[in-house]
RNA sequence: GCGGCUAUAGUGUAGCCCGGUCUAGCAUUCGGGACUGUCACUCCUGCGACGCGGGUUCAAAUCCCGCUAGCCGCGCCA
């Protein structure tokens, strides 16, 4: 029989409880983490979103109805209210002796995954039960840190007079070209899921001149790798009266500040995923190489050959990872393989467009756009694409369309990297795959 | 999309190569019992599995085929 809610409310959660609060009484509540019965003495690990505090039951101290209802099971939902009491074996040095007990929901007897500790389940199996699975210590360390990097990145970039922008999902027609994009039904008429905020972040940079998004975009690329998802999150920043130049200063800037923000407020977290070594502040400037300096680099250390105008691929990535391990721009790509929207170098051979790369990830791509309607309209044309498709988004280009420039992040594969997680999918609470659209 | 691989209790694994010893082992979870300072509590005890379908064979967890699901790599990828 479940326990009803009732007028109990949290007065507290687990962190807040110090030294200073002996001899009060407080409302905890969350799941059971861990639960020992040692005979005349129970033991409940009581976690909720922010750690675990230790529930003592011995017979004797408190009632003897409240000791035989506290059996109890992993992940039971309870509230307990009772007085905190300094005990120094007690971990945190804290305990919470209850008064009453509120059993608010129970689980199975056994639990489709591991939430013990001792075996890891599979991913998959994981995603399954990711309700369940997210309560762990280790998703708990993930998406602490995510929301840390997001906090971090919205107040870097408010203090620096972005506007933050919302920007369509359901899009009429193809935006870029390049990748494949997942057609829905818009009532009577086709429609698909953007694949980017570039065009639209691009016109409001010429209204609030400094923009950026983070949201989600898709990709119906059935790609099966440790890398890719079809749903991503991604940050992207547009700014008017800028050259790429600028935006290799502001990205690497956000950058250092994020993961000093992230060693400063979640280091519990890093050290957690045993990451604190690994994931330090970079120092900036980040090394800039050319193109062409990475495909001379990769013919002539690791004896791959990459013609001019040609993209990089998977190996030589892995290659340049061993050798390039942080955080580095590859800038000045062909012009060839980039989108029509970027800017030509003075010599057209080139763009100006750069990655940014972390070992042997791709994370950020970017560059100076075209402003100009005519050279635009030209860009279309070269790769094949049909100016009348762009026709709304080159509208904005006839009413003093200033210069500008920006970048796009992914926010997932920024988190796998500094979490130093495996699978792009334990980044993502949710993760859409080619294969997988629960939950 | 292509290639390679895997599938054993709730979870994680051993066994498969070399068919019989498997009445399928171990850890944990779960049930029962003991235990008043644990923190992966400990100890005793019990329940629980060969993905599905077909084939070879006296005999299949083990070999073969198909299906399904998953894994790895490549390709695709503003």
């Amino acid at each position: 029989m479940l326990d009803k809610l009732g007028d109990w409310r949290k007065t507290h959660y687990t962190k807040d409880l110090s030294p200073e609060m002996v001899g009060k009484e407080v409302i905890l509540g969350g799941w059971v983490r861990n639960y020992r019965d040692l005979g005349g003495l129970k033991f409940i690990s009581l976690q909720d979103k922010y750690g675990e505090r230790q529930i003592t039951l011995k017979r004797g101290v408190v009632s003897d109805e409240l000791f035989e209802k506290a059996k109890v099971g992993y992940q039971y939902c309870l509230m307990v209210k009772g007085i905190v009491k300094a005990f120094n074996e007690a971990p945190g040095g804290i305990e919470i002796i209850p008064s009453e007990l509120k059993v608010l929901n129970t689980t199975p007897e056994k639990l489709p995954i591991d939430m013990t500790g001792e075996t890891v389940s599979e991913l998959d199996l994981r995603l399954n039960h990711r309700a369940l699975d997210l309560r762990s210590l280790k998703n708990q360390a993930i998406f602490r840190i995510r929301g840390e990097m997001l906090r971090s990145i919205r107040k870097f970039l408010f203090e620096r007079n972005f506007t933050e922008i919302t920007t369509p999902k359901i899009i009429g027609s193809a935006t870029e070209g390049g990748t494949e994009l997942f057609p829905i039904i818009y009532f009577d008429k086709e429609a698909f899921l953007t694949q980017s905020a570039q065009l639209y972040k691009e016109q409001l940079s010429g209204v609030y001149e400094r923009v950026f998004e983070i949201s989600d975009c898709f990709r119906a690329e059935k790609s099966r790798t440790k890398r890719h998802i079809c749903e991503i999150f991604t940050l992207d920043i547009e700014m008017a009266f800028s050259t790429m130049e600028d935006i290799l200063k502001i990205l690497e800037e956000i950058v250092h500040n994020t993961i000093k923000d992230i060693r400063e407020n979640q280091m519990s977290a890093l050290k957690y995923l045993e990451m604190e070594d690994k994931t330090i502040v970079p120092e900036i400037p980040f090394p800039r190489y050319r193109y062409e300096e990475i495909i001379n680099l990769l013919n002539s250390k690791f004896k791959i050959d990459i013609e001019f105008g040609e993209d990089i691929s998977t190996d030589a990535y892995r290659k340049l990872g061993e050798e390039l391990t942080s955080y580095y721009y590859i800038t000045h790509w062909p012009m060839s393989i980039k989108p029509f929207y970027i800017m030509p170098s003075e010599n057209p051979k080139y763009s100006e467009s750069f990655d940014l790369q972390k070992g042997m990830l791709e994370l950020t791509s970017g560059g100076t756009r075209v402003h100009n309607k005519q050279q635009l309209l030209n860009a279309l044309e070269n790769q094949g694409l049909s100016p009348i498709s762009f026709k709304t988004h080159l509208k904005a280009f006839d009413y003093g369309m200033p210069p500008h420039a920006g970048l796009g992040l992914g926010i997932d594969r920024w988190l796998t990297m500094i979490c130093g997680l495996d699978d792009i999918r334990e980044a993502v609470m949710y993760p859409r795959t080619p294969d997988r659209l629960t939950p």
